[in-house]
DNA sequence: CTGAAAGCGCTTACAG
DNA sequence: CTGAAAGCGCTTACAG
């Protein structure tokens, strides 16, 4: 039980190969005749072009790749990633793309990228130095990243992170909370090492400058670092639970940790905001919609991941880009998860 | 500025194609000296093998593809589909498998299914009458589809819908409702025409059994029909209000479109459940995190995700398929959204 | 251990 | 309008 090519379709036909690639391909290439009787054969035969074969001659995959920066566990499981994933799809539907989603290979990300069989790719958190980057350029493999490291050779969307989190951390500072805690994220698993432009970095800078201009000293808070899972939230929140000194405010980077930590609080018989403040970051749809509801910053993931893949296509169109490192606007959204202590205007 | 090929590897090194491939995938079919000095050149002139024509020679994509089932703005912007994703996608991080996102192609999923390059593919809500089941079977693509209609040829992951709809109709019944109105849902984009074995119809089915048992006419309630979107959720919702004799509970099939519905109704100052009682279906993360906290079906997405794709790799690896029609167990969650209006024990 | 050659299923420049 | 042939970049059975 074989699939029939175009060579069964030549023969029994009667017409050359040449012929029956021209009916499916440019039927204005051969007579109506030879058309009519080569697609009547396909049909009886059940042809089908090998869409490889022919995907392979035409040297494109008609299909971009997402590489996903950490296991399908975690990334799928994170609600910012999935709309970043939503405003990529829709691009690639509108110019007849399919969206591959790229888990690491044999635990490598780098493998994966090596047998990434796709025209371009999609990547978040990338830096330049990283071997990820090395075997794109290799491959002469379109690439563009969000929430990397804007760099000239890499086209990149970010929004202004440490602006974002000086915003946060001054709005936390004037709800009149000084005994805080941080928890960071860590570099993403493909990060070679720690580097100090890094979405979590600048996040981390913003957050202390805040600090910094409302006079207060560094010791004042305690720093925690976190995977980006509601499973790790829980368990830096269980953490913060045993702390001698308790914070009155958490501030996260992300707001599946927060609201892991807020379960964590709950569980514990905590309310909050009243016993324990929280804020996020990202706005995820539960943001609004848990109770209480988050106060966090709003990064738009879907426009995102549509600016991404928008900027991508250009490439693979040889058109230039009008800027390659976009940036979009954010907003700080005040909600319940955040306290008023006091006013210190 | 072209990529070298193993032909410009084979020159180099002074080596055939032949030992250049066998020192990317079978080093011990040649010297070690060979191999060393062809990974060597393949370094120096930056060569990594193209998957594609790898792939191509192999007869296989490495990759499986998901079918959406409606236009991306909406499969993806749906949770549940999203779970399933996500379970589909830690099977194909598993085997080493890209998971290929695939849209509708020039509006057509037939379309997108006849150019899809993927070694598989799995579906959601198919019959199989459609014009893309007889595409896979010419292509000879394997196939698995979610909550589709069972068929013989057909493997399939479903929940028993008429009893899971039955019993949360039977809790609705039980909290005292009479007045009610269904929100159906329309069969999917590529249904050929409504089929009475439908996930919808099976839904409608046991909602109407559970209303029969009770002995309440079917002129006791109304029936809208509803995409699976929050947006028209929201539009249904305010048709609702509109209503001379306003219902007691809306028993939806899908938490995203309760979720519309409760929307429509806070925003028209209307409070859940007290003025209006609401359930859903799925279980989607959503659906414990908003208030009024949903009553719902809870049905396992990312497991139906991940039993189709294992389903899909037992076929691709020639295993027998324990059985081609894979039930799993559904849970009937009761939260706020409904109220009790009486007891009718 | 090594390499020439056929093959995977298409597309397309070219000649008739 | 039509078709023989080269080419896309690999793999691998086969012979030496």
């Amino acid at each position: 039980m074989k699939r029939p090519t175009i060579k069964d379709i030549a023969r029994e036909s009667g017409y050359s190969k040449t012929a029956v690639s021209f009916a499916f391909n440019d039927p204005s290439r051969i007579s109506d005749k030879a058309c009519q009787q080569i697609l009547e054969t396909a049909e009886r035969l059940g042809y089908i072009p090998d869409p490889m074969a022919r995907n392979f001659s035409l040297r494109r995959h008609l299909s971009i790749g997402f590489l996903l920066p950490q296991v399908v566990q975690y990334s799928l499981q994170n609600p910012y990633t999935m709309q970043v994933i939503l405003g990529i799809g829709s691009v690639c539907e509108k110019y007849g793309y399919t969206l591959n989603l790229i888990p690491p290979l044999h635990k490598s990300i780098t493998e994966a990228v090596r047998a990434a069989a796709v025209d371009g790719l999609i990547t978040m958190g990338l830096q330049v130095d990283m071997d990820i980057v090395s075997v794109m350029k290799t491959r002469l493999l379109p690439y563009v990243t969000i929430d990397g490291i804007p760099h000239e050779e890499m086209p990149s969307v970010n929004i202004d992170d440490e602006k974002a989190s000086y915003s946060l951390m001054k709005m936390v500072l004037d709800a009149g909370h000084t005994k805080l805690v941080i928890i960071g994220l860590s570099d993403d698993a493909f990060a070679t090492e720690q580097n100090s432009n890094s979405v979590p970095a600048n996040r981390l800078a913003g957050y202390k400058r805040a600090l910094g201009d409302a006079g207060i000293a560094c010791q004042a808070y305690q720093q925690f670092v976190c995977e980006c899972t509601l499973a790790d939230g829980i368990r830096i929140g269980k953490q913060i639970l045993e702390l001698a000194d308790r914070p009155s405010c958490i501030v996260t980077m992300s707001d599946i940790v927060a609201i892991g930590c807020i379960q964590a609080f709950k569980a514990a018989g905590l309310h909050v905001p009243d016993d324990i403040s929280v804020v996020g970051f990202d706005n995820i749809d539960e943001a609004s919609c848990i109770s209480p509801a988050l106060t966090t910053v709003d990064q738009p993931a879907k426009e995102k991941g549509r600016l991404a893949a928008e900027a991508l296509f250009k490439i693979l169109n040889k058109e230039s880009l009008a800027s390659a490192h976009m940036q979009i606007p954010y907003t700080v959204i005040k909600r319940e998860s955040l306290k008023t202590l006091s006013s210190i205007s």
